[in-house]
Formats: C-alpha cells, structure tokens, sequence
DNA sequence: TATGAATGAGGGTTCATTCAT
DNA sequence: TATGAATGAACCCTCATTCAT
C-alpha cells in the first residue's frame, strides 16, 4: 500500500533500465508489456510512473545514454592518437569489444529507432551519424596521408561497421571464440579490405 | 454488401502483400494494425480475414516466400558457375541488387523475426542459414583451391553478408550511386578483404 | 465475439446517447465511466469505439446536437411573432417547456461545459450566447417600441433567464404544478418584473 | 526530510483551503488532481493528509464551513429587520455581494454537490434549503402584511434566488458595472416582479 | 467476398491513498 | 510535519479477431 521498507529511488531506477534492456532485446520494445517490466524489477506498473514520464520517453532515455557513453568511451579510446592506422585498429576493436560485451544495449539501439517519436528518432539518429562519421574521418585521414587507398569513404565506412556490428547478432559470451580472436580476425579482415596487410 | 465491382481474389492478395511489406516496413510488424493495412487496400479489416488466417501467419507467408524467392534467384545466380572467384563476385552483386532493389523485403526478413512464432521463426532462421552458408561454402571452396586464404570462413562469411547487407540502411533509388557504382566498390572492398586484388 | 444477432448500427447509436443523458445528468461527466455507460447499452465498453472517438467528443457532440435543436425549436416558437410582448411570452413558455420537459439535458448543458476542449467549450459557449441573446433582442425591441422599460437588458436577460433555468432544479413530472401552473407563475412574475401588469 | 523552517500547520491548512478553492472552480472537483493541489500550496500529495482525511471529506468540510459562514452572515444582516421590504432589500444586496464578491465559493456550492456522499450531501443540501427559506418566509410575511401580494412564494422565492445567483456566472471585478450598479438593477428588478415600484 | 457491428483481452497511464523514513 | 516511494484499482482506449448479414 505504501512504501516498502528499504526502498530506494536511485536503485529501483537503475533496476528498471536493466530490466528494460533485457526484456527491450529479447521481446522488442513494441511488444514489452510495462506491466511484465515492473514484474522484473518487482514492482506494481503504476509505480514506474515514478521514474518515466511515458513508455516511449523510457526507450528514448535509454538509447540516449547508451549512445552518449558510447561516444565518450570512444573519444576516450582515440585520445591522443594520431597515425591513422593505429586509430583504425583501435576503433575496430572499440567498436567489437562494446558491441559484444554490451550487445544488448547495441541491438536495441540499432533496432528499436522506429518506436521512437520523430524528434527523438532525429537526435538519436544524428548521434549514430556522428560515431560512424569518427570511422570516415580516419579513412580520409589514412587517404591523405598515403596509408591506404580507399575509393569511397562513405560507403566503405558503412561497409565496414555493418560487418563489425554483426557480431552482435551471433556472438555468444563461451562460445568458440574469445573476445580477442574476434579481434584479431575482424581487424585483419578490416585492415587487407583496405588494402593493407 | 456483396463482393465490389471488378474486385478480384488474387488481386486483393496481391495488393494486401504489397501494402504490409510497406507497412512493416515503415512502422515494424507489430506497430503494424490491421485496420490501417486494410485500408490502404481498400478494404474493411474484417475482409482481410478471406485472405489471412491471423497476423503472425501472414508475416511468416511473407517472409518465407520472400526467402524462398531469393534461395531460387540465389540458385540461378550460381547455377553453373564453378569458379569460386567468379561464384564471390556474383553472390555479391546478386546480394547488393537484391538488397537494393528489394530492401524493403530484405529489411524485413532481418528485423521481424521475433514477431513469429516458435516453430516459424527456427524455420526461416534454417532458411537464413542455408542462404549464407552458400558464401561460407564459397569461401572454403576457393581456400581449398588456392585461391584466397581465409582463416575463420564462418566469421568472415558473417562479416561480408553484414557489410553487404548495410546497403540496404541507406540506398535510396536515386541517390549519388548507380547500383553498379555500388556494386563495384563493394566488389572491390571485399576481394581485398579476402586478400586478393 | 462477434456482431450480435439483429444488431443495427444507428439504434445502437441512439441508445448510446440516451443512456449518455442519463449517466451524465446523474453522475457527472467526470464521473461517469464508459464501462458503465456501454453496460447501460448493453455492448462492452470497447465496442462504443465504433461511435464515439474518445470521451471527450462524445460530450461535444451531444451538447453540440442539444444545443443545435435547442435554437431551431426556438425559431419555430419565435416564427413570425411581431409583438415583442408575444415574443417574451412565448420566450418564456418555451424555455420553461424545455427546461421541464428535456431537464436532463439541459441541466448537462449547463454543468459540463468545464469538461470540454478549449476549442469546443468555445463553440458551444457561443451557442448559448446567442440563445441568450434572442431574449436580449426582444428586450431592446419592447424598449424601443415603449412596451416596457428594462434599464439594462444585457444583466436582465441575463437575471430572466437565470430564474427560468433554476425551474430545471426542482422541477419533478408529477409534482404539486403542472407544466401550465409553472409557465403562468413565471410568465406572470416575468411581466412584472419588466414592468407590466 | 522535518518540517521546512518557517512552516507552520494553521498556514498550512488555510493555504490548501484557498488552493483547493481555486482548483475546483475551475478544474471542477473531480477534475482537481490532489498532485495539483499539493504542487499549488507548495507541498508533497502524500503531505496533504497531514491536514485532510481524504478527497471527499475535504471537499465537505469546505462547502461546510461556506455554508456557515452564509449563514452567519445573512443572520448578521436581517439581524433586528422588520419590515419585509427591507428585509427583501437587504437580502437581494447580501446575495449579490456574496455572489460577486465570493464568487468562486458560491459557485461551487451549487456545482459539487454530487460529488459528496450521500449523508455529506444531504446535510449541505439542507442548509442550502435553510437559507433559501429565508427568502421565502420574507416573501410570506410580506404577503401577510399586504406589502405584495406573491402568489406561489415557494416557486418565486427560487426565481429570485436562481436570478440573483445567476450573477456570478458573468460577474467580473473589472467590467463595466460596479456591485452597487449591479445591486441597484436587481433590486429594482425584483420588486417590480414581487408588484412593487 | 465484403461489410460492419461486436467481442474481450489487455495495454498504457492516472491517481487517491498509505507508510517507512 | 514533510517526503517520496510505493500500492492497487480502475480508467480510457486499442486492436486482433469473429460472425450475422
């Protein structure tokens, strides 16, 4: 009827977007019932009200945060760096170390922009943009400076993040592959597609 | 009322096909209403109940003979062709046309797999699988042959269906590349990648 | 599960309104919840969907519709009537009928304005206005013609109709006056009040 | 969190008064969200029970306290009043200036009343009935004096009553007449209709 | 085949109210 | 006294689905 004992705004807060997460990647976002997320975090639906303003702001929260993080431990990741092909590997395994480690939130973020309203969708996207714009940028860079030859760094960008991003799709945490073999390959498979190695 | 003037059974079917692949695709399947899929055709929901027998079943009609369609034209594609150069270099461009010319299809049969039912979705999951294992088999074909050296073919082969398959995120018909423009950069990318050119 | 045998459209319709009138005059607007409202009809509360948009526009419309009849009724009592003492009498007659005989929709027509949209509230509101204003016009007429002497016909039409609309909140059908004993009380205490008799 | 320095219970108590006032006539009382209420006096909902036991009671305990105040007051102003002419004056001129002057209050005695329970609404209908007797018993008196001549003083004792409450559904502190304007036409307006002036 | 009226389950959301702190 | 976290009932509304016509 009230508050149970031990209770604590900023815990259940954090228990809701974990339980968001998990239940946004396995059912998708459309058809989470908020009901079946307040089960999880073992509270009544209404009381989600205390921490969302509506279904849709919670995924628009989310994926913000996600992206923003994303971006930070990405500039954290290529501080300081400056010969091209260094970043290259850098960003490639960045990019293959997160979309393992946290593939939930990097599926949701590919897949649920439709359910997001036009303005949200707007930002989120542009953030998207702006992480995929970092791996342009290095491929002129490389371009400029003579490391490779790359004919179109716009297409070849998306080429290669989309490969990268896959392996959110069928990579398992014991499976036959370690984080670091993934790496390995995805870099030498990355780095002969633009004509090195 | 009775049946309308000039109305026609299989172009009724036709037409609510064609109406839920956009409908699908712009909104996802389960944002998808019924009502509003009717409508686009013509028709009342209640009549689309002579074509469908529920929601789920017409998606998963859909996606399997979307995927039939593309295992037949795959099949066309390579039939004959011994050369695993020459099978790689058509495989991708007949992946890249079908992802172009048909990504609404193609997005789908990616994105709405966890609107389908148990049995449903592990068949058409079977049915991706056996597409592109084709590629794997490709790929293993020409390391037995000395034709390129690919290490992890499985990975790889994931990792070029995913870079190819990104096209599908960002053509628009019109756009700044033909989709022989396309076709040859992303040719060109990923022969490198399989250390050739 | 489906439609009910010998179920029509426009009569369910008409039942929803009746029993609208009702609820509303009894509960409150606010108050009145839809469950019951369908209950009262006889159909699931989801079913009402097939008749109303929402809430709301329910109200809308059936004050929009009350107030609709309300004015063409009025033209046809004031129809060719000259003489403004005639046209006060037969103001008053009129008014008095109404308020007795529809009080239910009447008194919601007075109480449920708050309940409206800005935009509706507005509309209907100005419908009213210019009801009340046909009493003002025949104030000003019998003014002018020297039937009477009213100093402010704006605050007395005003006090006028006040008076008459209370009757809506004890009349009873069958109570110790018949409709004819109300209307001679008011109508005689109305002449009065503007000076004649 | 204590009590926040400077506050103080009565302050409290009669701020959630006003607050409470001004919500329901506009918002209307089912309409007036406790959040809302709490968030106009400055305070946390839950707070509010420190000072009400639940909605409704609030709402009783308001028009209560109104009712009373009415009532004193009208005492105050017939105390020691003789003649019924100017007992009749003086309660036209009390009605009016309650009605301009608490406007808010009075408006919502006549609109809440549904919202009570059934014994709270009872009590406040009764002293409602209570006061308007004193119009009436004026009216009789007056008869029986010869001072007028009224013929069904239970019916126009609510004519002038409605009439005169009328007011506060257009008064407004700024507009173009002052209360003594205002009482002068009612007044005025009522005695002719008793057959005076 | 098509319609339109209906079902019924349940989804997101609101809100008065309670109570540990 | 005040807070803020929680309850729980219920509300409006949606939507896939059914079936008499």
């Amino acid at each position: 009827m009230a508050r149970t004992a031990g209770s604590d705004g900023t815990r259940t807060m954090e228990a809701i977007r974990k339980a968001g997460i998990k239940r946004i990647y396995r059912d998708g976002f459309e058809a989470m019932k908020l009901r079946s997320l307040a089960e999880d975090v073992g509270i009544q639906a209404g009381s989600l009200y205390n921490y969302i303003r509506h279904k849709e702001e919670f995924l628009y929260l989310l994926l913000k945060s996600i992206m923003e993080e994303l971006h930070e431990e990405l500039a954290k990741e290529l501080d300081g760096v400056d010969d091209p092909l260094e970043a290259l590997k850098r960003f490639i395994g960045f990019h293959l170390r997160w979309h393992t480690a946290r593939k939930e939130e990097v599926f949701i973020g590919n897949m649920e922009l439709r359910s997001l309203s036009r303005t949200h969708r707007a930002e989120i996207v542009e953030q998207r943009a702006r992480y995929e714009n970092r791996l342009r940028t290095i491929l002129d860079e490389g371009n400029r400076r003579g490391i490779w030859s790359v004919k179109d760094t716009q297409v070849i960008s998306y080429a290669i993040i989309a490969s990268l991003t896959g392996v959110c799709t069928w990579y398992k945490p014991r499976g036959r592959l370690s984080q670091q073999d993934i790496v390995d390959l995805y870099t030498d498979h990355t780095l002969r597609s633009v004509g090195l190695v």
